[in-house]
DNA sequence: TGTACATCAGTGAACGCGCGTTCACTGATGTAC
DNA sequence: TGTACATCAGTGAACGCGCGTTCACTGATGTAC
């Protein structure tokens, strides 16, 4: 009992070597999802670009699923940290303009694997569970939160609203720009999303034409 | 030869009944893939829900792929035409407030095998085939003429950039409000992004308050 | 410290299953004379 | 108009394949004394 006790407390080298390969998991798993979607990411496939075998992966997710979820939760953090990161929180204008454009970028539209799950796995997830949907869930929210801290006051919206049409319009511009990849129309989409986004601009430089 | 010829001119009774079961095909196929998404609209399943068996489905479609391409083409002029009929052209500012609250409706994100196939496929469509991408890439095409044709000018912005941007948003929103469908922060999207999409607000009835 | 036993992370073959596609067939419809 | 043959839309069993999951195993690490 005790020396079980001190098994659980101490951290051994064992669990600190299984924790190490779990994050190798989480991470090959990360990109395939968003490469290929989560139902076209297979567990073979996952663990195999993780340098392992098939027969390990239960030891350390009690499903499929369950890995999805984590993954999610976890791409969907990396992800924000690296998109709102190094940027100027005093000027909110130039700020959210600067947000907008990292997102709707054809950088990001170039290489899902790096970039933010949600535009790769959007549809999937409403067929999804309550684990996976849940994952999402907050970390959607996260995303919400920092934005409408940052974002400019706008007269009409509150900083809430703004935040979920923004992100919403993020998304989809950059699903739509991946699904018309190749087509001029998607790159238009980019485009148009990002002056969409930024409906200040007319106040400052352009003193409107036409 | 001549008998030929007059068969492939003069359609039978036998070609009518042929197209008429292609069209229960195609029919049942799209309702499962708007609902089901690409991958997990299965042959058997669409074929059985056609009232049909399974072998039959390929004297009418050269292969899955092809058939998700004809549906795809089908349903988006579908949804379409149901999305923007009976709309007063006239009044631009009321036309495309309609337009936009037709589609970030919770009963269009709540019945996605009746409504536009976007938001329901949107996520396998970066890793689809040619053919289906450019069976999406003109339907999109027609959305945004059609919008770009009737919505009211503004100042900054191009009516295709206001089409291309308005058409990102609705899609995204719709596939972000049934992701997070059972949250609330869902329905809060489908809000703010019918906000969002309508500028135009301000300048009419609310004198800003704050 | 040294030895004997227990644990458990990771292996790889095997399972049952549903997938897209093929194919020999059936029987109603169409054609030739 | 009537008969004999051809066509072909639709049937349903079968194919090879990859999936998620299970399980007996191996061998390095951890524990007890």
């Amino acid at each position: 009992m005790s020396s079980s006790r001190r098994a659980t407390i101490r951290r051994t080298p064992r669990a600190a070597a299984k924790s190490k390969t779990h994050s190798r998991i989480t991470t090959a798993a990360g990109r395939l999802i968003r490469k290929k979607g989560l139902a076209a990411a297979s567990v073979h496939e996952v663990m195999h670009a993780a340098g392992l075998t098939v027969g390990g992966f239960y030891a350390h997710f009690r499903s499929k699923t369950a890995m999805e979820a984590e993954v999610l939760s976890e791409t969907l953090a990396e992800a924000r940290q690296e998109w709102l990161k190094d940027i100027d929180h005093t000027r909110p204008r130039e700020w959210v303009a600067e947000v907008v454009k990292r997102y709707l970028n054809p950088l990001h539209r170039d290489r899902p694997q790096e970039g933010c799950p949600l535009p790769a796995v959007l549809s999937e997830l409403a067929r999804a569970g309550r684990e996976t949907r849940g994952a999402v869930a907050e970390g959607f929210e996260n995303y919400v939160k920092e934005f409408s801290a940052f974002a400019p006051r706008m007269e009409g919206v509150t900083p809430r609203e703004r935040a979920l049409a923004t992100l919403a319009l993020c998304v989809g511009g950059v699903a739509i720009a991946r699904a018309l990849h190749g087509y001029p129309i998607g790159d238009e989409t980019l485009q148009a999303c990002v002056k969409w986004a930024l409906p200040e601009r007319e106040k400052k430089s352009n003193p409107g034409k036409r």
